[in-house]
RNA sequence: GGUGAGAUGGGUGAGUGGCUGAAACCAGCAGUUUGCUAAACUGCCGUACGGGUAACCGUACCGGGGGUUCGAAUCCCCCUCUCACCGCCA
């Protein structure tokens, strides 16, 4: 959510911003500022009924307590008209501020100012491309007759016992899934990330600091009995590590990492891609989150990005990186950054990476805070990506690395698979 | 699943209708004293919103929601959560 206080001194500033992403934010905004300045105008007549409510009372405690029954009575006579008064403005007080909190919440981020405008994923930049093509000498298979092929992976199986997108892995195929886990870990602790092990379900609360609910409530698995979620992303229990927390000083850089499966409903995009790994209702992903100070965000964003990067050289898959245009960046997100690896075989760019800032929309939801030099407290800036996410690498992986008699595996992951190659 | 207890500020914990936004202690911050360390002493020490250039003033908040009352942390109702014991169980 942003911050009213940004809407208030400088609206044309988010509508110009939000005109990036090709919303027209002028209307949303002119209704809230008026809401707004009814509701401060309220809000000082309430308080100042509320204080006399408070005087009255207080000086009829004085009276009974000196047995002066009769003025006291009399003064409380004197508090039906203000009470009354005073119910009659607590009530638009309610209603003008649940509007304005449901008018704040259809607003999305503003984009960075990196941020370029555009509609769709069309618009995109790209800012980057490396690692080696892969070039057959024969005809490549797609990772789903691979996955049968050598027996890592079967899709009917995992219909049978749960449904369409739930995919069970077997011996080498299973071995490759937990040894991918180990190694994105490993790296993020090597970057200074401090493992967590979270919940892979949430609570409503949860689901509303990160910006889940009210508006993707659709994407999760709702678990109704104990109105539980589960999680689409460990992005959702790390960050609320932080719900409601006062950070004491502003010397502070929190990095944390996890792996958690990650269940999304993917309500609506049956048919289309979704053959194989290329988008699964349950999936294995490590995700790095960062609590930053607002200075301290930009080279944050840019230390995530040379993460990621640096994993994808050293698994040896060719990939390009997008700065998202505005229309394609998420709610939420000021600024993201996308990795997608070329998957030989299907030839087709797979996203396996996303990376935002969020400055202090999260935050602000969070109630994510730090105290600033001047003891006041001040949002904190809040960061994520994938680092990374499995089925797709594992897609790349099993397409580049195949040969006419088997399935190599990079230097990189050898020691923690224990072979180095599938066949 | 059953029974019982409880939810108060960063922590411990007082407080059962008014002078309690909340005692006391601990932690923390600033200072005084002191050869250093330690100790002692003094002051400060919640959050949000509104008004004000500011000092400051006002309002709300004692798990959440509703009610009684001139007045609620305190009484009543509903919900959530936590803890303990029993049952079941990895």
């Amino acid at each position: 959510m942003l911050e009213i206080q940004e809407l208030r001194k400088n609206p044309e500033k988010v509508i110009d911003g939000l005109k990036k992403r090709h919303f027209d934010a002028k209307p949303i905004i002119d209704e809230i500022l008026s809401t707004d300045e009814l509701w401060r105008q309220k809000k000082t007549e309430l308080e100042s009924i509320s204080a006399q409510m408070n005087q009255i009372s207080k000086e009829i405690g004085i009276l009974f307590k000196q047995g002066n029954t009769e003025e006291a009575n009399k003064a409380k006579s004197k508090t039906v008209e203000l009470k009354e008064k005073e119910s009659e403005l607590k009530s638009d007080v309610d209603t003008l501020e649940a509007k304005i909190t449901q008018l704040m919440y259809q607003l999305p981020n503003v984009p960075n100012d990196m941020v370029r405008a555009g509609k769709s994923e069309e618009d995109n930049e790209i800012v980057e491309e490396g690692g080696p093509k892969r070039e057959f000498s024969f005809s490549p298979l797609p990772h789903w007759d691979l996955a049968s092929k050598y027996d890592l992976i079967d899709f009917e199986l995992g219909v049978k016992i749960t449904g369409a997108g739930f995919p069970i892995y077997k011996g080498k195929g299973a071995k490759l899934q937990r040894a991918l886990i180990a190694y994105f870990l490993d790296k993020a602790e090597q970057a200074g990330y401090q493992e967590h092990i979270p919940p892979h379900m949430v609570n409503e609360a949860s689901g509303y600091g990160t910006g889940q609910l009210p508006d993707k409530e659709g994407q999760m698995y709702h678990v109704t009995e104990d109105n539980l979620y589960l999680i689409p992303t460990a992005e959702v229990p790390l960050t609320n590590i932080y719900r409601d927390v006062i950070l004491p000083s502003e010397d502070f850089s929190i990095k944390i990492t996890g792996y958690t499966p990650c269940f999304r409903r993917e309500a609506g995009s049956y048919g289309k891609d979704v053959r194989g790994l290329n988008r699964l209702h349950q999936f294995d992903k490590v995700e790095i989150v960062r609590i930053e100070h607002p200075n301290n965000t930009a080279k944050a964003l840019d230390e995530m990005v040379d993460h990621v990067r640096g994993l994808l050289n050293d698994l040896g898959l060719e990939y390009r990186i997008l700065r998202l245009c505005g229309g394609d960046t998420g709610f939420a997100s000021a600024m993201t950054y996308d990795f997608e690896v070329f998957s030989a075989a299907q030839e087709k760019w797979l996203e396996v990476s996303s990376v935002s800032r969020f400055d202090t929309f999260q935050s602000n939801r969070l109630k994510l805070r730090f105290k600033n030099a001047d003891k006041k407290t001040q949002l904190c800036h809040t960061l994520n990506g994938s680092a990374l996410a499995l089925p797709r690498i594992v897609a790349a992986l099993l397409e580049n690395y195949q040969t006419e008699d088997g399935i190599l595996i990079p230097v990189a992951l050898q020691k923690y698979t224990g072979f180095d190659r599938i066949d």
